[in-house]
DNA sequence: TGGGCATGTGGAAGCGTTTCCCTTTTCGGG
DNA sequence: CCCGAAAAGGGAAACGCTTCCACATGCCCA
C-alpha cells in the first residue's frame, strides 16, 4: 500500500514533483518524470482518490438518477451514459429512485447531498418541486435525459414528433380508425407519454379523424391486456393502433395473435423505440436510440465540467421511420406500396 | 458550504466533540449531541465523503461490477443489490465489464485498483486468471452473484438442480424425446449454461433418453431462430423443450405459435428463471429470484463489512418450479392431471 | 475519604494528496 | 556575455474530517 511519499523517495524527488509528473500538471523535466512513472509502476502505487478529491474537490465521478433499472429503455441509456464514462477515466454512481418509494426521498434528501460526483445525469426523472430544488441545491452540473426542465441541460427525442409521424404513417396507408394504446390518461403518467399521446391528438386532429385512447400500463403485458379488451370488443376494434411504445405494441401484436387478427392484414401496430424485440416481431417503429441518448448525456456533462460556465443545453433527437411488417393498408384496401420515410 | 468547524463554533464546543456528536462514536453528553445536531440541522451541514473517508479508511460505498446491464436477469439482480444498500445509506458504484472489450480490461487494470469502495460484489463475472488475480488483489471482501469461484463468497441458484427438476417435470408427464434449447456448445459459453445444460444431460441419462441439443443465442431472439431450426424439420422435432432460461423458452414459444405448433398440445416448454414476462406467456418454469439473490449478496457484504474476518460463505438458493400452461403431457396421450411441484 | 472507573471534552496529530510560493537552473536572444 | 523569462523542483500549507491522548469531573465502593 504505497503512498505518493513512496513513489517520491524511491525516484528520488519531492512529493510535489512526484505528484507533478503523475499527474500532468506543473513543469516537469521529461526525464524525471519518465522515472516517477517507471517507479509508481513498479510499487504499484495507485493514488488514494479520498486524498486526491480532498484535495482537489473533484471526485472524477458522475452520478446517475433513474426511476427504473430493469427497463429496456433505462438500462440502455444507462449503458450509453457507462462506456463514454469508463473511456474517459470516470467512476459511475447509480441512485435508484422509484417514484413514490422512501428510498427516492433519501436520494434526494441524503444521498445526492453528499456530492459524491462532480455532475449529475438525471433520467426520466420527472422530478417534484421538492426534488427539483434539491437536485438544483447540490450545485453541481446536471444533465437530464428525458425530461421537460427549463432548469438543466437535456438530451431528449421529440416525443411529439415521433407519436404524429407515427400517426400520419397510418393515415397515410389509408386508416381511419386508429387507436392510442398506453399512458393512463391526459393527465396523469410520465410526461413522455403525455406528449406521444399528444402527437398522436394533434396528427389526428389535422386529418380529422376521431380519437380512441385506450389507457394502458406502459410495460409488455400492459399493451398485452388493454390490447385484449380494445379488440376483443368488435365494435370498437380499430385497423391501427399506435403504441406509446414499443413494448406496448408487441403485446399489441401478442394479443392480436391470440385472438386470431392477423397483423398487418386485419390490424397495423406502430411504436415507439426500436427496441430490441422489434425486429423479431416486425414491428413499424420510430427508432429512438437511447444509448446514444445516454452517452450525449454524458458527453455533455464532461463538457460541462470541463468548461469554465455552462450555459444550459437542449438536444432534441429527431426519431427516424422503419418500416418493418406490422403495417399496411386497412382491410378491404388495394394494397398500395409504401416507401420507408428517411 | 459549511464545514464541521463552523457546526463546531455554532454549537459552542470543539471540533471533536462535534465530530463525535455527529458520528454517534465516542461519550457525547445528550444535551451536547442535540445540540450539535440542531446546529448542524440548520447550518444544512454535511460532511465531506472524501475528508471522511481519507480520516477514516472507509467509503460506504459498494462497487458492483457486471457484464451485462440490459438484460432482466442483471437488472434484476441490480435492483436488489440498490435496495439494501440505499436502505443501509451506502452508494452504489457500477463498472460495467462486458466480455472481450477494452472497457473490461480498464475496468479490472485501473477502475478497481482505485479501491473507490469498501467491497465488491461481482455479478456472473466469470473473470479469467489474470482478472480474479486482480480481483483478491484488491483486498477488499467480494461477493459473486452467479459463479463458481473458489475465492469468493457466492450467492446462486443450484442450476444443475434446476435444470434437472425441469427435464424431470417433463419426464414425468411422460415426454421421451426433449431437447435443450440453448448455450453454445458443451465447452464454451457461460458457466450457468453449462451447468444447466449438465443438469439436463443427467435427467437424460437417468431415464435413459436420448440427448438432443440445439445451440442458441441465449436471448429471445436467439431462442426463436434455435427453435425455428429445430421445430421445422420434422424428422428433429422433439415433443418438449427444455430451455437454458426463460427467453430462450419465450422465443421458442414465439417460433412455435409461427410455425403453427400449439403449445402445449403439440409441443411442451419448460424455462428457467421465472422472467417478467413468464406468466403472460404462460410459462412453466423454475423460479430464480435475481433480485433475492442481489440482496442476499449485498447483506452479505455488509455483514462481513462489520464482522472482523470473514470467512467465505456460500448460498446456494433452491429453484420453485412454478407449472403453467406450457407444459402437459406429449401429444397422443391420455391427459394427466398435475399438481404444482412445490 | 480516597482511589478507581465511567463519562465528557478539547488539543493536536494524522489521513494522502495537490498546489502555492519560492529558489535554483537552464536557455535563447540581444 | 549577460539578462530575463521559462523550466524545474522543493518545502510547507492546505483540504475537512476522525481519533488518539490528556485532562477534568462526578460517582461508587472499599
Amino acid at each position: 500500500m504505497s503512498g505518493i511519499e513512496d513513489v517520491a523517495r524511491e525516484a528520488g524527488v519531492s512529493k510535489a514533483t512526484a505528484s507533478r509528473a503523475l499527474t500532468g500538471h506543473g513543469y516537469v523535466a521529461a526525464a524525471t518524470r519518465a522515472r516517477v512513472l517507471r517507479v509508481a509502476e513498479t510499487l504499484g502505487y495507485v493514488a488514494s482518490s479520498s486524498a486526491s478529491s480532498l484535495a482537489t474537490g473533484r471526485t472524477r465521478n458522475i452520478g446517475v438518477v433513474m426511476p427504473y433499472l430493469n427497463r429496456w429503455f433505462f438500462a440502455e441509456v444507462l449503458e450509453g451514459i457507462q462506456e463514454v464514462l469508463l473511456a474517459q477515466g470516470f467512476d459511475l454512481t447509480l441512485y435508484d429512485a422509484k417514484p413514490g418509494t422512501d428510498g427516492r426521498r433519501r436520494v434526494f434528501d441524503d444521498f445526492l447531498a453528499r456530492k459524491r460526483f462532480d455532475g449529475l445525469i438525471a433520467v426520466a426523472l420527472e422530478p417534484d418541486d421538492h426534488e427539483l430544488e434539491r437536485l438544483v441545491a447540490i450545485g453541481r452540473p446536471v444533465v437530464s435525459v428525458v425530461g421537460d426542465s427549463q432548469d438543466t441541460s437535456v438530451v431528449r427525442l421529440d416525443d411529439m414528433h415521433a407519436a404524429r409521424r407515427a400517426t400520419a404513417h397510418l393515415i397515410d396507408l389509408g386508416h381511419e380508425r386508429i387507436a392510442f394504446l398506453g399512458g393512463i390518461s391526459d393527465q396523469d403518467g410520465a410526461h413522455v407519454d403525455r406528449e406521444r399521446l399528444g402527437g398522436y391528438h394533434a396528427s389526428m386532429r389535422d386529418a380529422g379523424l376521431t380519437i380512441e385512447h385506450a389507457a394502458a400500463d406502459v410495460s409488455l403485458p400492459g399493451g398485452y391486456d388493454a390490447a385484449v379488451d380494445l379488440l376483443s370488443d368488435p365494435e370498437r376494434r380499430p385497423t391501427a393502433i399506435v403504441a406509446a411504445c414499443d413494448e406496448v405494441a408487441i403485446g399489441a401484436i401478442i394479443a392480436a395473435r391470440r385472438l386470431g387478427i392477423a397483423v398487418p392484414a386485419a390490424l397495423s401496430v406502430v411504436g415507439i423505440d426500436n427496441h430490441e424485440y422489434a425486429e423479431m416481431f416486425g414491428l413499424t417503429t420510430l427508432e429512438q436510440s437511447p444509448r446514444e441518448q445516454g452517452a450525449a448525456a454524458a458527453e455533455l456533462l464532461l463538457e460541462q465540467l470541463r468548461g469554465a460556465e455552462a450555459e444550459r443545453t437542449e438536444m432534441r433527437l429527431q426519431p427516424r421511420l422503419i418500416v418493418r411488417s406490422s403495417t399496411s393498408t386497412p382491410p378491404g384496401t388495394a394494397s398500395v406500396a409504401v416507401g420507408a420515410v428517411p
